[in-house]
DNA sequence: CGGCCGACCTGCGGGC
DNA sequence: TGCCCGCAGGTCGGCC
């Protein structure tokens, strides 16, 4: 569930409720993707001081170094005031002055990581070599023109490797294409200017909408407040094979591509 | 290095 | 009704 959109709800949701508290204890659960990189116990006593994003990481900062939160396929960050006894799959919490911090995570495919400072081995593992911010003003159409002109493979697989811009994944990518009138196995350098302009603003335009719906919630993707986004609802494509596309009532189309499906209409996206 | 593919893990829905 | 298969929002690491 975690795209772009889906981490920026849960820091915008987040950061009020966490900032100024202090790390009281911290419960592990399963192991999730990495190891946390440190004893819990070195974390109490730290506060927290800010939650940034980066591509679909939460930085949580700390008076002393900041913890990486990656939410996987399947996590969500909730804050409780009043915790209830940790489920099956909720395998981090942080304890703090005033309720939990509490990450739920059936595939565990999502980590928290301790990181000294971004320059850290594990930071630049992490979040080194990516493309831009999509809604940074460093995404420019001349950076997305430039980007797609350096790639052979197709314009869907290149926007998902994040080598680009980051933070687009399978849902949104689908729906920029269609919004774009892109074919999405089309190959990235034979996208003329005028489609990478239509491209540039269709990035930026589906990311906000799903940012004002609150996300996707697929499955059980919630804010830290536990409501549900509803973006799935008005996806134009993502999840629609053989239904009428809303434009011209084609049935959308669903091919694979590295191992995923691509939605797309093959009348509307050439 | 670019590009491709398997791996990680659990749950759910569809088909038989 | 019940079982088995395929698929799911990500991305790392190994291979060519």
């Amino acid at each position: 569930m975690p795209e772009l959109p889906e981490v920026e709800v849960t820091r915008r949701g987040v950061e009020p409720l966490i900032v100024g508290q202090t790390i009281r204890a911290v419960r592990l659960g399963k192991p999730l993707r990495w190891p946390l990189q440190c004893v819990p116990e070195a974390l109490t006593g730290r506060r927290i001081t800010a939650v940034d994003r980066r591509a679909k990481y939460l930085l949580v900062h700390l008076d002393t170094g900041m913890l990486l939160v990656h939410l996987g396929m399947s996590g969500s960050l909730r804050f409780w005031s009043e915790p209830p006894d940790p489920g099956v799959h909720d395998h981090f919490d942080l304890l703090l002055d005033h309720g939990v911090l509490r990450l739920h995570d059936p595939r565990r495919f999502g980590a928290v990581v301790w990181l000294d400072s971004l320059e850290a081995p594990w930071a630049r593992k992490l979040l080194g070599g990516w493309g831009v911010e999509p809604l940074s003003a460093d995404f420019t159409p001349a950076v997305l023109l430039q980007g797609l002109r350096n790639s052979r493979t197709s314009v869907k697989e290149l926007l998902l490797s994040g080598s680009v811009v980051v933070g687009v994944g399978n849902i949104y990518v689908c729906e920029a294409l269609f919004m774009a009138g892109i074919r999405p196995t089309r190959r990235a350098d034979r996208i003329g200017a005028a489609k990478a302009l239509r491209l540039h603003s269709a990035i930026q335009d589906v990311l906000q909408k799903a940012l004002v719906a609150g996300g996707s919630s697929l499955r059980d993707f919630a804010g830290v407040d536990g409501a549900a986004g509803h973006f799935q609802t008005q996806t134009q494509v993502y999840g629609r094979a053989g239904a009428p596309c809303r434009i011209c009532g084609t049935p959308i189309s669903v091919v694979r591509q590295a191992q995923r499906s691509t939605y797309f209409c093959r009348c509307c996206q050439r």
